[in-house]
RNA sequence: GGGGGUGUAGUUCAGUCGGUUAGAACGCCGGCCUGUCAAGCCGGAGGUCGCGGGUUCGAGCCCCGUCGCUCCCGCCA
């Protein structure tokens, strides 16, 4: 007796086939004669129906079924009686009339109900398998395969290989903390978790492989958010003799099938551009958010001279990139309802990151001067008023937000600030997914507390050419133009949300020298800890870039979820627990003592 | 490392100014019930108020510490 038909899959054309279904229990309702029994699967639900006239024997055995009792059961399907059918059910038209039945498994009651909303996480984490088997669980679980086949079937079209690289690798410098094990062969050495698949991707370019990619899991060992976990999941693809725009164009048609096949969606392609530049300059965020129709307007140029000071000094500040002074304007249409709480709640959120206060003006209206409705507005001329209006398009009855400082301050609070303001006050577009690629990020930053320059994307990332012309790393590390090199990485945003980015890689071995030098590693530390890959650009590696798409947040994003938690069958808590296994955990001394390894760690006592 | 939130029955929550025996809904158990689909009706059981300490005549409530979960900053692409 084996399953004929999943739960889900009878229909009106069923009627009068008799059907073997296996499932779990998901409601019972005992009318004392009949019962009826709703039957789970991964598809969803059948009415299982024991009759007390037609099938006497079953129907007492049907009186002993509890919720999540696993069942296998035959029976005939049966159009339901009129008026007893049920519209909310893609079954609702029919029912099974049940004459054989086998409790393949008993269940205790659940610690918590499947049909509950809002049961806290932990109790979620720690009966997972339970918690996996809600619909919305299995709608999220199932969404995400169909999104990985379709990736690979897009890619396997496009000639990519999907090829496996090691889990178990070394350390490198730069970048995340690495997850470490311990070598029980090698004492006192140490394999990593791969961080991403990188050098190894393009080391299969070297070797020839043309067109790669990978499901691959990764590794960080860095703090938890709601969109981060300590293993996640990148669809990572490589390909040789390309440029930026080759790997942008497969990744728009990649993520262009992924809609129609998932989503029964067909997106509108080309993917829009930005460089890095100008999503600083008009959104303040290098992922910003594009179904908000708000701007930022830099006045640093005017307020060069004003009579505020603050706007003064944080005008004439000079420094490299985000260290140099910025004055910015948000403007709000129809901000001057705002209350006063709200623009101090505002004011907290920007405090957030660095701001030390919020500036604002509300131009009340009718217009003229006392219309103005602002605590700084009696520092600036009417030549400054009338500029600021030109410059930022206020109309009365809209708020002007200010910020001021060093320019990696004010782009990210107001940045943030036009972010939650968009979506606070309903401003969105009604795109529901709305993509974009930013380009011509920096290639270096400034690290303050290392004191020397790191990689923006990561040390493989090819600059821009023509930037690097004259550039002569000879002449030190401090070179204040090294912060104007751009290079030719890009990421693919996704309503505000990073999901993707990548870069056209360095294939010859003098520029990757180049770039070392840049970062401060000497030849002798560069030859210990890259020199596998050196070598390999020494042998005939042809020019190659690539992509990698966090699967997690796409997938979370697609779903409309706000946590990649509910898109992975088993995460990890916060402080990257596992509440279902209580990993991690102590281990025997045994264990360790083969490892060679002892614990410093002094439990609190 | 830092800031915010939170923890009361199996679950989701309420619990007044510190004051009698800590409540509700759902779930669970028992009974009744032949067309329900959040079945219905009647009855019942169920509590280390996260944990430890303190203040008090008296603590779910106040104070200190600690642990878990969560959001954010730092960190991380």
């Amino acid at each position: 007796m084996n399953r004929s038909d999943y739960c889900n899959a009878i229909r009106e054309g069923h009627v009068g086939q008799r059907v073997t279904l296996c499932g779990w229990v998901n409601r019972r309702r005992d009318h004392g004669g009949v019962i009826f029994i709703d039957l789970r699967d991964r598809t969803g639900l059948v009415q299982v129906v024991f009759s007390p006239e037609r099938h006497p024997a079953i129907h007492r055995q049907a009186h002993e079924l509890r919720s999540e009792f696993v069942l296998r059961l035959s029976g005939e399907v049966a159009r339901r009686p009129q008026e007893t059918e049920n519209p909310k059910l893609p079954t609702g038209m029919i029912e099974v009339i049940a004459d054989q039945l086998e409790v393949l498994n008993l269940a205790q009651t659940l610690p918590f109900q499947l049909d509950e909303e809002g049961v806290g996480e932990s109790t979620r984490l720690q009966y997972r398998f339970l918690d996996l088997r809600r619909p919305e669980m299995q709608r999220n679980l199932q969404f995400r395969h169909r999104v990985t086949q379709s990736v690979r079937r897009a890619l396997d079209a496009e000639g990519f290989l999907e090829i496996e690289t090691p889990m178990l690798t070394r350390s490198t410098p730069e970048g995340a903390r690495d997850y470490l094990v311990p070598s029980r062969v090698n004492p006192g050495q140490f394999y990593a978790l791969p961080q991403s698949p990188q050098l190894f991707k393009q080391l299969l370019m070297i070797a020839g492989y043309d067109r790669y990619f990978q499901v691959a899991r990764c590794f960080r060992d860095e703090d938890l958010r709601a969109d981060r976990q300590p293993e996640f999941t990148q669809v990572d693809l490589e390909m040789s003799f390309v440029e930026a725009n080759d790997v942008m164009a497969i990744t728009e048609q990649l993520v262009g099938t992924l809609f129609q096949e998932a989503m029964q969606q067909t997106l509108p392609l080309p993917i829009p551009r930005l460089t890095y530049a100008e999503a600083m300059a008009r959104y303040g965020l290098d992922a910003p958010d594009l179904r908000i129709p708000l701007e930022l307007t830099d006045l640093t140029a005017m307020m060069r001279q004003t009579g505020f000071k603050v706007f003064a000094q944080a005008a004439n500040q000079t420094g490299n990139r985000g260290g140099r002074g910025l004055v910015k304007a948000l403007r709000i249409p129809g901000g001057a309802t705002l209350t006063r709480k709200q623009i101090d709640e505002y004011t907290e959120f920007v405090a957030i990151y660095g701001a030390k206060g919020l500036a604002w003006i509300k131009l009340n209206g009718p217009w003229q001067e006392d219309g103005w409705q602002s605590p700084i507005v009696k520092f600036f001329s009417a030549e400054e008023k009338a500029a600021i209006v030109a410059a930022t398009g206020a109309q009365i009855g809209d708020l002007l937000f200010f910020g001021a400082d060093q320019a990696s301050v004010v782009n990210e609070s107001l940045g943030r600030l036009r972010v939650k303001v968009g979506k606070e006050l309903h401003l969105l577009n009604d795109t529901a997914f709305s993509f974009v690629w930013v380009t011509e990020f920096p290639l270096l930053d400034w690290d303050n507390e290392a004191r020397r320059h790191v990689a923006v994307h990561h040390p493989f990332t090819a600059p821009m050419l023509e930037d690097l012309h004259g550039l002569d790393p000879a002449a030190g590390l401090a070179a204040p133009h090294l912060d104007e090199i751009r290079s030719q990485a890009y990421d693919l945003v996704l309503n505000g949300t990073e999901v993707g980015g990548g870069s056209i890689r360095i294939h010859d071995p003098a520029l990757q020298q180049k770039m070392l030098a840049f970062l401060g590693i000497e030849a002798a530390e560069a030859e210990e800890k890259f020199g596998f890959l050196l070598k390999a650009l020494d042998f005939g590696a042809p020019p190659h870039g690539g992509l990698a798409l966090g699967l997690d947040r796409l997938v979370a994003i697609l779903l409309g979820v706000d946590s990649i938690r509910d898109v992975i069958a088993f995460p990890k808590t916060q402080r990257a627990g596992c509440l279902l296994t209580q990993a991690p955990s102590a281990v025997d001394p045994l264990q360790l003592r083969e490892l060679h390894l002892r614990s410093t760690h002094q439990p609190k006592g």
